[in-house]
DNA sequence: CTAGACGTGTACTATGTCGTACACAGTACG
DNA sequence: CGTACTGTGTACGACATAGTACACGTCTAG
């Protein structure tokens, strides 16, 4: 269901195509880690990278950072921090998004951010 | 600033003024643990236990697990899969949250609970 | 006065996280 | 050709997590 590692290899492939300084190597290289890791990654025979890591990824592919983190099973952690100040509101708040359709969440974003609170 | 074990250890002995079964050795007995761990947990000599552990010690403290979860450094799992699930739309929302006052939140989660969504 | 409950000190361990180091075989090109 | 880059296999390691096991001195109630 996840397959964080077959998105970053098919991404990164993608982006290859058009630009050879995207081989694994050079990504590697980029994002600072070893690429029979990266390799490791990409084939799923290791578990994603750190939070770190990951951010970086999503710098060098160019993809949205809390995307490929929940492909990865994380949340930022400045999301986190955010919810641990106000625990109770927040968890509220989540839980009952739960069953709310997307496009409704979508506005009560627009809402806050229009909104005059 | 967070002081896990400390509240916890004066939490657990308030309990005790009233029931003399809040000893740490009968709440580690429930909860599941050995009592030098939770010894040691209260005096805070060894970090803050796994989320399973801190949920099952918030029942038996009757306290809020979120706040509870939150006072440990950690967010609950069912919230982050909540979140995992539609990364940019939650982040986005956290994000704009981070800097409303929490009478709005409140307002906000009523709105959703309440509301014909 | 002693049996049981109390909290604590020390030692140890299994499992997970997050990678590095290095060698290897295949391929492309100039 | 050869050299320079490609992806990958194997081995290994440091550090964190989440506790257990057991002995010890103390206190307290019958």
């Amino acid at each position: 269901m996840g397959g964080f590692g077959q998105f970053v290899r098919a991404r990164r492939e993608r982006l290859l195509g058009e630009d050879r300084s995207y081989s694994l190597r050079q990504v590697a290289r980029r994002i600072g880690v070893e690429p029979s890791y990266l390799s490791k990654v990409e084939r799923e025979q290791v578990p994603p990278p750190s939070e770190e890591t990951i951010v970086r990824l999503a710098t060098a592919l160019e993809v949205d950072p809390d995307a490929l983190l929940a492909m990865a099973g994380k949340v930022s952690s400045d999301l986190q921090e955010a919810i641990r100040r106000r625990p109770q509101l927040f968890a509220e708040l989540i839980r009952e998004l739960k069953g709310v359709p997307d496009r409704a969440v979508l506005r009560l974003v627009r809402e806050v951010r229009d909104g005059d609170w």
